[in-house]
DNA sequence: CAAACTTACTGAACACTGTTCATTTTGTCA
DNA sequence: TGACAAAATGAACAGTGTTCAGTAAGTTTG
Protein backbone atom coordinates (compact mmCIF):
# COMPACT_ATOMS: atom_id res chain seq x y z
CA UNK A 1 0.00 0.00 0.00
CA UNK A 2 0.93 3.44 -0.85
CA UNK A 3 1.79 5.85 1.75
CA UNK A 4 -0.54 8.81 2.29
CA UNK A 5 1.91 11.83 0.72
CA UNK A 6 2.38 9.36 -2.08
CA UNK A 7 -1.11 8.63 -2.71
CA UNK A 8 -1.93 12.48 -2.31
CA UNK A 9 0.82 13.03 -4.86
CA UNK A 10 -0.62 10.32 -7.33
CA UNK A 11 -4.37 11.72 -6.96
CA UNK A 12 -2.66 14.99 -7.35
CA UNK A 13 -1.04 14.26 -10.74
CA UNK A 14 -4.12 12.53 -12.26
CA UNK A 15 -6.00 15.81 -10.79
CA UNK A 16 -2.82 17.85 -13.39
CA UNK A 17 -3.26 15.90 -15.97
CA UNK A 18 -7.46 15.82 -16.41
CA UNK A 19 -6.98 19.38 -16.01
CA UNK A 20 -4.30 20.16 -18.96
CA UNK A 21 -6.35 17.38 -21.28
CA UNK A 22 -9.21 19.86 -20.10
CA UNK A 23 -7.48 23.04 -21.32
CA UNK A 24 -6.30 21.23 -24.52
CA UNK A 25 -9.73 20.71 -25.92
CA UNK A 26 -10.95 23.89 -24.48
CA UNK A 27 -8.12 25.26 -26.80
CA UNK A 28 -8.66 23.36 -29.78
CA UNK A 29 -12.41 24.19 -29.38
CA UNK A 30 -11.32 27.73 -29.63
CA UNK A 31 -8.63 27.68 -32.66
CA UNK A 32 -11.21 25.81 -34.23
CA UNK A 33 -13.51 28.95 -33.55
CA UNK A 34 -10.93 31.74 -33.95
CA UNK A 35 -10.10 29.76 -37.61
CA UNK A 36 -13.84 29.75 -38.51
CA UNK A 37 -14.09 33.45 -37.67
CA UNK A 38 -11.00 34.49 -39.54
CA UNK A 39 -12.09 32.53 -42.96
CA UNK A 40 -15.46 33.09 -42.96
CA UNK A 41 -16.63 35.88 -40.21
CA UNK A 42 -17.35 35.38 -36.66
CA UNK A 43 -21.59 34.70 -37.38
CA UNK A 44 -20.29 31.86 -39.12
CA UNK A 45 -19.05 30.12 -35.67
CA UNK A 46 -21.70 27.45 -34.93
CA UNK A 47 -21.28 24.17 -32.92
CA UNK A 48 -22.08 22.37 -35.15
CA UNK A 49 -19.55 24.14 -37.63
CA UNK A 50 -16.85 23.72 -34.69
CA UNK A 51 -17.71 20.51 -33.85
CA UNK A 52 -17.21 19.54 -37.60
CA UNK A 53 -13.80 21.51 -37.38
CA UNK A 54 -12.48 19.18 -34.33
CA UNK A 55 -14.29 16.20 -35.49
CA UNK A 56 -16.31 15.75 -32.20
CA UNK A 57 -19.88 15.31 -31.74
CA UNK A 58 -21.72 18.67 -30.82
CA UNK A 59 -22.77 17.63 -27.63
CA UNK A 60 -19.36 17.18 -26.47
CA UNK A 61 -18.13 20.75 -26.99
CA UNK A 62 -21.12 21.60 -24.00
CA UNK A 63 -19.26 19.17 -21.88
CA UNK A 64 -16.08 22.04 -21.96
CA UNK A 65 -18.25 25.33 -22.25
CA UNK A 66 -21.50 26.27 -21.03
CA UNK A 67 -22.78 27.84 -23.49
CA UNK A 68 -22.13 29.57 -27.62
CA UNK A 69 -22.10 33.07 -25.46
CA UNK A 70 -18.83 31.89 -23.27
CA UNK A 71 -17.13 30.57 -26.35
CA UNK A 72 -17.20 33.70 -28.11
CA UNK A 73 -15.75 35.53 -24.92
CA UNK A 74 -13.23 33.36 -24.36
CA UNK A 75 -12.30 34.17 -28.06
CA UNK A 76 -12.66 38.19 -27.21
CA UNK A 77 -10.40 37.58 -24.45
CA UNK A 78 -7.47 36.18 -26.60
CA UNK A 79 -8.13 39.19 -28.80
CA UNK A 80 -7.67 41.56 -26.24
CA UNK A 81 -4.02 39.31 -25.61
CA UNK A 82 -3.39 40.38 -28.80
CA UNK A 83 -4.69 43.87 -29.18
CA UNK A 84 -2.86 44.36 -25.91
CA UNK A 85 0.45 43.14 -27.18
CA UNK A 86 0.08 45.75 -29.88
CA UNK A 87 -0.76 48.65 -27.72
CA UNK A 88 2.41 48.20 -25.64
CA UNK A 89 4.54 49.42 -28.96
CA UNK A 90 3.63 52.69 -27.79
CA UNK A 91 5.13 52.64 -24.48
CA UNK A 92 8.26 53.82 -25.60
CA UNK A 93 7.40 57.28 -27.36
CA UNK A 94 8.38 60.02 -24.77
CA UNK A 95 6.37 62.70 -25.98
CA UNK A 96 3.06 62.00 -24.10
CA UNK A 97 0.74 63.78 -27.02
CA UNK A 98 3.58 62.04 -29.75
CA UNK A 99 2.27 58.79 -27.58
CA UNK A 100 -1.29 59.74 -27.76
CA UNK A 101 -1.49 59.99 -31.41
CA UNK A 102 0.25 56.76 -32.29
CA UNK A 103 -2.28 55.03 -29.65
CA UNK A 104 -5.35 56.18 -31.53
CA UNK A 105 -3.04 54.47 -34.99
CA UNK A 106 -2.74 51.82 -33.85
CA UNK A 107 -5.90 50.92 -32.68
CA UNK A 108 -7.45 52.29 -35.51
CA UNK A 109 -4.60 49.57 -37.40
CA UNK A 110 -6.02 47.30 -34.96
CA UNK A 111 -9.54 46.82 -35.92
CA UNK A 112 -8.60 47.06 -40.06
CA UNK A 113 -6.65 44.62 -39.72
CA UNK A 114 -8.15 42.39 -37.81
CA UNK A 115 -12.27 42.85 -38.18
CA UNK A 116 -13.27 39.60 -36.81
CA UNK A 117 -11.44 40.29 -33.79
CA UNK A 118 -12.37 43.36 -33.46
CA UNK A 119 -16.16 42.31 -33.46
CA UNK A 120 -15.91 40.55 -31.12
CA UNK A 121 -13.89 42.64 -28.56
CA UNK A 122 -15.76 45.35 -29.22
CA UNK A 123 -19.30 45.64 -31.41
CA UNK A 124 -21.23 41.87 -30.71
CA UNK A 125 -23.35 41.27 -28.24
CA UNK A 126 -22.04 37.57 -27.10
CA UNK A 127 -19.16 38.90 -24.92
CA UNK A 128 -21.29 41.75 -23.60
CA UNK A 129 -23.45 39.48 -21.95
CA UNK A 130 -21.41 37.81 -19.99
CA UNK A 131 -19.74 41.07 -18.95
CA UNK A 132 -23.15 42.58 -17.59
CA UNK A 133 -23.69 39.01 -16.11
CA UNK A 134 -20.18 38.86 -14.50
CA UNK A 135 -20.19 42.55 -13.39
CA UNK A 136 -16.52 42.86 -14.63
CA UNK A 137 -14.29 43.42 -18.07
CA UNK A 138 -11.42 42.70 -16.92
CA UNK A 139 -9.72 42.71 -20.53
CA UNK A 140 -11.60 45.74 -21.74
CA UNK A 141 -10.39 47.73 -18.40
CA UNK A 142 -6.73 46.85 -18.77
CA UNK A 143 -6.29 48.47 -22.02
CA UNK A 144 -8.49 51.16 -21.05
CA UNK A 145 -6.12 51.57 -17.91
CA UNK A 146 -3.20 51.97 -20.35
CA UNK A 147 -4.92 54.27 -22.75
CA UNK A 148 -5.73 56.65 -19.08
CA UNK A 149 -1.72 56.45 -18.45
CA UNK A 150 -1.34 57.96 -21.53
CA UNK A 151 -3.79 60.70 -21.24
CA UNK A 152 -2.67 61.36 -17.68
CA UNK A 153 0.65 62.32 -19.00
CA UNK A 154 -1.12 64.53 -21.65
CA UNK A 155 -2.65 66.53 -18.54
CA UNK A 156 0.80 66.56 -16.61
CA UNK A 157 2.20 67.72 -19.63
CA UNK A 158 -0.18 70.82 -20.32
CA UNK A 159 -1.23 69.08 -23.47
CA UNK A 160 -4.94 68.37 -22.28
CA UNK A 161 -7.49 69.81 -19.75
CA UNK A 162 -9.58 68.12 -18.19
CA UNK A 163 -11.14 64.77 -16.13
CA UNK A 164 -9.00 62.47 -16.94
CA UNK A 165 -11.53 59.54 -17.00
CA UNK A 166 -13.73 61.72 -19.01
CA UNK A 167 -11.03 62.03 -21.60
CA UNK A 168 -10.26 58.90 -21.83
CA UNK A 169 -13.85 58.07 -22.53
CA UNK A 170 -14.53 60.86 -24.95
CA UNK A 171 -10.89 59.64 -27.12
CA UNK A 172 -11.72 55.95 -27.03
CA UNK A 173 -15.27 56.43 -28.17
CA UNK A 174 -13.36 58.59 -31.04
CA UNK A 175 -11.75 55.51 -32.77
CA UNK A 176 -14.09 53.11 -31.82
CA UNK A 177 -16.78 55.33 -33.28
CA UNK A 178 -14.07 55.55 -36.35
CA UNK A 179 -13.76 51.81 -37.04
CA UNK A 180 -16.79 50.21 -36.13
CA UNK A 181 -18.88 52.72 -38.39
CA UNK A 182 -16.59 51.62 -41.15
CA UNK A 183 -17.00 47.76 -40.15
CA UNK A 184 -20.65 47.84 -39.74
CA UNK A 185 -21.21 49.44 -43.67
CA UNK A 186 -22.07 53.09 -42.30
CA UNK A 187 -19.25 54.90 -43.70
CA UNK A 188 -21.02 55.11 -47.03
CA UNK A 189 -19.37 58.80 -47.90
CA UNK A 190 -15.63 57.21 -47.83
CA UNK A 191 -14.96 55.04 -51.25
CA UNK A 192 -13.74 51.51 -49.61
CA UNK A 193 -10.35 52.32 -51.12
CA UNK A 194 -9.62 55.73 -49.29
CA UNK A 195 -11.03 54.16 -45.88
CA UNK A 196 -7.50 53.46 -44.42
CA UNK A 197 -5.79 57.12 -44.99
CA UNK A 198 -9.58 59.14 -44.11
CA UNK A 199 -9.32 57.46 -40.55
CA UNK A 200 -6.00 58.01 -39.78
CA UNK A 201 -6.74 61.59 -41.30
CA UNK A 202 -9.80 62.15 -39.19
CA UNK A 203 -8.61 61.38 -36.10
CA UNK A 204 -5.24 62.98 -36.37
CA UNK A 205 -7.42 66.15 -37.56
CA UNK A 206 -9.24 65.69 -34.32
CA UNK A 207 -6.37 64.65 -31.89
CA UNK A 208 -4.40 67.76 -33.05
CA UNK A 209 -7.39 70.16 -33.04
CA UNK A 210 -7.60 68.89 -29.60
CA UNK A 211 -4.60 69.91 -28.61
CA UNK A 212 -3.96 72.73 -25.94
CA UNK A 213 -1.49 75.19 -25.51
CA UNK A 214 1.36 75.60 -27.80
CA UNK B 1 -67.83 49.65 -74.87
CA UNK B 2 -66.04 51.92 -72.71
CA UNK B 3 -63.96 54.81 -74.48
CA UNK B 4 -60.17 54.44 -74.28
CA UNK B 5 -60.31 57.45 -71.91
CA UNK B 6 -62.29 55.63 -69.56
CA UNK B 7 -60.87 52.31 -69.90
CA UNK B 8 -57.39 53.67 -69.26
CA UNK B 9 -58.80 55.76 -65.93
CA UNK B 10 -60.51 52.28 -64.66
CA UNK B 11 -57.08 50.45 -65.66
CA UNK B 12 -55.29 53.14 -63.82
CA UNK B 13 -57.75 53.30 -60.73
CA UNK B 14 -57.34 49.36 -60.55
CA UNK B 15 -53.98 49.66 -60.56
CA UNK B 16 -53.73 52.44 -57.66
CA UNK B 17 -55.76 50.64 -54.97
CA UNK B 18 -53.46 47.31 -55.77
CA UNK B 19 -50.35 49.63 -55.35
CA UNK B 20 -52.33 51.26 -51.96
CA UNK B 21 -52.94 48.11 -50.81
CA UNK B 22 -49.80 46.63 -51.25
CA UNK B 23 -48.48 49.69 -49.47
CA UNK B 24 -50.51 49.10 -46.81
CA UNK B 25 -49.39 45.45 -46.03
CA UNK B 26 -46.27 46.53 -46.03
CA UNK B 27 -46.95 48.54 -43.56
CA UNK B 28 -48.70 46.31 -41.62
CA UNK B 29 -45.15 44.07 -41.07
CA UNK B 30 -43.27 46.75 -40.60
CA UNK B 31 -45.65 48.34 -37.56
CA UNK B 32 -45.98 44.86 -36.68
CA UNK B 33 -41.68 44.66 -36.67
CA UNK B 34 -41.64 47.53 -34.92
CA UNK B 35 -43.55 46.64 -32.18
CA UNK B 36 -41.25 43.46 -31.62
CA UNK B 37 -38.27 45.40 -31.89
CA UNK B 38 -38.90 47.71 -29.36
CA UNK B 39 -41.18 45.39 -26.96
CA UNK B 40 -38.62 42.64 -27.36
CA UNK B 41 -35.46 44.05 -29.30
CA UNK B 42 -34.87 43.94 -32.60
CA UNK B 43 -33.11 40.35 -32.75
CA UNK B 44 -36.61 38.85 -31.64
CA UNK B 45 -37.73 39.97 -35.04
CA UNK B 46 -38.34 36.82 -37.30
CA UNK B 47 -40.24 36.43 -39.82
CA UNK B 48 -42.31 33.73 -38.21
CA UNK B 49 -43.35 36.35 -35.26
CA UNK B 50 -44.31 38.99 -37.56
CA UNK B 51 -46.62 36.43 -39.18
CA UNK B 52 -48.48 36.07 -35.89
CA UNK B 53 -48.41 39.36 -35.01
CA UNK B 54 -49.94 40.41 -38.44
CA UNK B 55 -51.55 36.70 -38.65
CA UNK B 56 -50.89 35.56 -42.22
CA UNK B 57 -48.82 32.72 -42.82
CA UNK B 58 -45.25 33.42 -42.96
CA UNK B 59 -44.71 32.97 -46.83
CA UNK B 60 -47.44 35.55 -47.36
CA UNK B 61 -44.45 38.32 -46.38
CA UNK B 62 -42.05 37.24 -48.63
CA UNK B 63 -44.98 38.63 -51.29
CA UNK B 64 -44.01 41.96 -49.82
CA UNK B 65 -40.57 41.79 -49.21
CA UNK B 66 -37.91 39.71 -50.57
CA UNK B 67 -36.12 39.11 -47.58
CA UNK B 68 -35.94 40.07 -43.48
CA UNK B 69 -32.85 42.29 -44.55
CA UNK B 70 -35.01 44.47 -46.22
CA UNK B 71 -37.43 44.85 -43.48
CA UNK B 72 -35.09 45.44 -41.21
CA UNK B 73 -33.73 48.01 -43.98
CA UNK B 74 -37.25 49.68 -44.08
CA UNK B 75 -37.57 49.77 -40.05
CA UNK B 76 -33.63 51.37 -40.59
CA UNK B 77 -35.05 53.88 -43.15
CA UNK B 78 -38.44 54.79 -41.03
CA UNK B 79 -35.84 55.43 -37.69
CA UNK B 80 -34.04 57.70 -39.31
CA UNK B 81 -37.25 59.81 -40.41
CA UNK B 82 -37.81 60.18 -36.80
CA UNK B 83 -33.94 60.92 -36.11
CA UNK B 84 -34.01 63.31 -38.70
CA UNK B 85 -36.94 65.27 -37.05
CA UNK B 86 -35.47 65.55 -33.90
CA UNK B 87 -32.10 66.24 -35.65
CA UNK B 88 -33.66 69.68 -37.52
CA UNK B 89 -35.09 70.99 -33.54
CA UNK B 90 -31.25 72.20 -33.52
CA UNK B 91 -31.78 74.29 -36.62
CA UNK B 92 -32.83 77.32 -34.81
CA UNK B 93 -29.95 77.82 -33.16
CA UNK B 94 -27.85 81.43 -33.79
CA UNK B 95 -24.65 80.21 -32.86
CA UNK B 96 -23.05 77.49 -35.06
CA UNK B 97 -20.77 76.07 -31.86
CA UNK B 98 -23.71 76.32 -29.74
CA UNK B 99 -25.95 74.60 -32.29
CA UNK B 100 -22.86 72.11 -32.59
CA UNK B 101 -23.00 71.61 -28.82
CA UNK B 102 -26.87 70.61 -28.74
CA UNK B 103 -26.20 68.80 -32.45
CA UNK B 104 -24.21 66.11 -30.36
CA UNK B 105 -25.97 66.15 -27.02
CA UNK B 106 -29.46 65.71 -29.30
CA UNK B 107 -27.61 62.69 -30.97
CA UNK B 108 -26.30 61.11 -27.80
CA UNK B 109 -30.04 61.87 -26.59
CA UNK B 110 -31.85 59.58 -29.56
CA UNK B 111 -29.55 57.14 -28.62
CA UNK B 112 -30.34 56.83 -25.56
CA UNK B 113 -34.40 56.88 -25.63
CA UNK B 114 -34.49 54.68 -28.85
CA UNK B 115 -31.78 51.99 -28.46
CA UNK B 116 -33.51 49.15 -30.83
CA UNK B 117 -33.74 52.14 -33.38
CA UNK B 118 -30.30 53.59 -33.39
CA UNK B 119 -28.95 49.94 -33.25
CA UNK B 120 -31.04 49.25 -36.50
CA UNK B 121 -29.71 52.86 -37.73
CA UNK B 122 -25.83 52.44 -36.65
CA UNK B 123 -24.78 49.33 -35.60
CA UNK B 124 -26.84 46.08 -36.75
CA UNK B 125 -25.31 44.35 -40.04
CA UNK B 126 -28.60 43.83 -42.02
CA UNK B 127 -29.03 47.59 -43.23
CA UNK B 128 -25.41 47.82 -43.89
CA UNK B 129 -25.97 45.05 -46.61
CA UNK B 130 -28.54 46.50 -48.19
CA UNK B 131 -25.95 49.65 -48.33
CA UNK B 132 -23.62 48.25 -49.79
CA UNK B 133 -25.77 45.94 -52.15
CA UNK B 134 -27.11 49.61 -53.51
CA UNK B 135 -24.19 51.67 -52.90
CA UNK B 136 -25.77 54.17 -51.60
CA UNK B 137 -27.42 55.43 -48.14
CA UNK B 138 -29.82 58.28 -48.64
CA UNK B 139 -31.21 58.05 -44.95
CA UNK B 140 -27.32 58.36 -43.58
CA UNK B 141 -26.13 60.80 -46.21
CA UNK B 142 -29.19 63.30 -45.60
CA UNK B 143 -28.32 63.58 -41.78
CA UNK B 144 -24.73 63.74 -42.35
CA UNK B 145 -25.07 66.30 -44.73
CA UNK B 146 -27.00 68.48 -42.07
CA UNK B 147 -24.42 67.56 -39.75
CA UNK B 148 -21.56 68.79 -42.33
CA UNK B 149 -23.94 72.32 -42.64
CA UNK B 150 -23.14 72.74 -39.14
CA UNK B 151 -19.98 72.20 -39.29
CA UNK B 152 -19.16 74.30 -42.12
CA UNK B 153 -20.75 77.08 -40.56
CA UNK B 154 -18.27 76.60 -37.11
CA UNK B 155 -15.44 76.83 -39.50
CA UNK B 156 -16.57 79.70 -41.26
CA UNK B 157 -17.03 81.54 -38.16
CA UNK B 158 -13.55 80.35 -37.08
CA UNK B 159 -14.73 77.50 -34.04
CA UNK B 160 -13.44 74.83 -35.95
CA UNK B 161 -9.73 74.50 -38.40
CA UNK B 162 -9.57 71.90 -40.83
CA UNK B 163 -11.48 70.05 -43.70
CA UNK B 164 -15.16 69.74 -43.45
CA UNK B 165 -15.73 66.37 -44.63
CA UNK B 166 -12.95 65.17 -42.38
CA UNK B 167 -14.15 66.87 -39.09
CA UNK B 168 -17.88 65.83 -39.28
CA UNK B 169 -16.63 61.86 -39.73
CA UNK B 170 -14.76 62.84 -36.70
CA UNK B 171 -17.49 64.54 -35.19
CA UNK B 172 -20.01 62.25 -35.85
CA UNK B 173 -17.70 58.99 -35.03
CA UNK B 174 -17.03 60.39 -31.33
CA UNK B 175 -20.83 60.65 -30.71
CA UNK B 176 -21.34 57.12 -32.28
CA UNK B 177 -18.26 56.06 -30.13
CA UNK B 178 -19.85 56.81 -26.68
CA UNK B 179 -23.39 55.32 -28.02
CA UNK B 180 -22.64 52.19 -29.54
CA UNK B 181 -20.07 51.16 -26.81
CA UNK B 182 -22.75 52.00 -24.11
CA UNK B 183 -25.33 49.83 -25.87
CA UNK B 184 -23.08 46.81 -26.75
CA UNK B 185 -22.52 46.88 -22.96
CA UNK B 186 -18.86 48.08 -23.45
CA UNK B 187 -18.80 50.59 -20.75
CA UNK B 188 -17.65 48.79 -17.67
CA UNK B 189 -16.03 51.38 -16.05
CA UNK B 190 -19.42 53.64 -16.08
CA UNK B 191 -22.09 52.59 -13.29
CA UNK B 192 -25.53 52.49 -14.97
CA UNK B 193 -27.32 54.86 -13.12
CA UNK B 194 -24.65 57.76 -14.12
CA UNK B 195 -24.44 56.78 -18.00
CA UNK B 196 -26.38 59.43 -19.53
CA UNK B 197 -24.23 62.27 -17.20
CA UNK B 198 -20.83 61.00 -18.45
CA UNK B 199 -21.27 60.48 -21.79
CA UNK B 200 -23.12 63.76 -21.98
CA UNK B 201 -19.84 65.11 -20.14
CA UNK B 202 -17.60 63.52 -22.30
CA UNK B 203 -18.86 64.67 -24.99
CA UNK B 204 -18.89 68.33 -23.75
CA UNK B 205 -15.32 68.19 -22.68
CA UNK B 206 -14.22 66.58 -25.98
CA UNK B 207 -15.86 69.29 -27.90
CA UNK B 208 -15.33 72.44 -25.57
CA UNK B 209 -11.49 71.80 -25.99
CA UNK B 210 -11.95 71.52 -29.60
CA UNK B 211 -12.76 74.49 -29.85
CA UNK B 212 -10.40 77.04 -31.59
CA UNK B 213 -9.43 80.91 -30.58
CA UNK B 214 -11.50 82.56 -28.03
C1' DC C 1 -74.80 33.47 -63.92
C1' DA C 2 -71.07 30.21 -64.64
C1' DA C 3 -66.72 29.25 -66.38
C1' DA C 4 -62.01 30.83 -66.99
C1' DC C 5 -58.40 33.23 -65.50
C1' DT C 6 -55.57 35.92 -62.12
C1' DT C 7 -54.04 37.15 -57.90
C1' DA C 8 -53.37 36.24 -52.89
C1' DC C 9 -52.33 33.21 -49.53
C1' DT C 10 -51.05 29.00 -47.23
C1' DG C 11 -48.29 25.66 -44.77
C1' DA C 12 -45.34 21.83 -45.36
C1' DA C 13 -40.60 21.04 -46.46
C1' DC C 14 -35.49 22.06 -46.50
C1' DA C 15 -31.46 23.30 -44.36
C1' DC C 16 -29.91 25.55 -40.83
C1' DT C 17 -29.31 27.16 -35.57
C1' DG C 18 -28.35 26.29 -29.86
C1' DT C 19 -29.02 23.12 -26.33
C1' DT C 20 -30.20 18.82 -23.61
C1' DC C 21 -29.81 14.12 -22.18
C1' DA C 22 -30.38 9.00 -22.35
C1' DT C 23 -27.31 5.85 -24.23
C1' DT C 24 -22.95 4.02 -25.62
C1' DT C 25 -18.03 3.96 -25.80
C1' DT C 26 -13.64 4.49 -23.71
C1' DG C 27 -10.40 4.58 -19.92
C1' DT C 28 -8.86 3.37 -15.24
C1' DC C 29 -8.18 0.64 -11.32
C1' DA C 30 -8.52 -3.50 -8.23
C1' DT D 1 -11.05 -9.81 -16.41
C1' DG D 2 -14.77 -7.43 -14.13
C1' DA D 3 -16.49 -3.19 -12.08
C1' DC D 4 -16.75 1.40 -12.00
C1' DA D 5 -16.13 6.20 -13.72
C1' DA D 6 -15.41 9.42 -17.17
C1' DA D 7 -15.99 10.97 -21.89
C1' DA D 8 -18.34 11.19 -26.06
C1' DT D 9 -22.26 10.53 -28.84
C1' DG D 10 -26.25 11.70 -31.69
C1' DA D 11 -31.09 11.91 -31.66
C1' DA D 12 -34.59 15.06 -30.18
C1' DC D 13 -36.68 19.74 -29.18
C1' DA D 14 -37.62 24.21 -30.30
C1' DG D 15 -36.24 27.66 -32.85
C1' DT D 16 -34.52 30.28 -37.48
C1' DG D 17 -34.95 32.09 -43.02
C1' DT D 18 -36.67 30.78 -47.28
C1' DT D 19 -39.08 28.26 -51.16
C1' DC D 20 -42.85 26.50 -53.68
C1' DA D 21 -46.68 23.29 -55.01
C1' DG D 22 -51.28 23.62 -53.91
C1' DT D 23 -55.54 25.98 -52.44
C1' DA D 24 -58.69 29.85 -51.90
C1' DA D 25 -60.47 34.22 -53.13
C1' DG D 26 -61.35 37.87 -56.49
C1' DT D 27 -62.02 39.51 -61.15
C1' DT D 28 -63.05 39.25 -65.96
C1' DT D 29 -65.19 37.32 -69.81
C1' DG D 30 -68.55 34.47 -72.75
Amino acid sequence: MFSKFALFTIIMGIRQRKEREKEEMKKLVLDAAGKIAVSEGFEKISIRRIAEEIEYSPGTIYLYFKNRDEILFDLHSLAFQKFYDMQLTVSNIKDPFEKLREHGRVYITFGLDNPELYELMFIVQAPGNEIEANQEWNEGMKTFEFLKQNIQECVDAGYLRGDVNVLSIGMWSLVHGLVSLFLRKRMAMVPKEYIRPVLYNAYETMVDNFRQGK
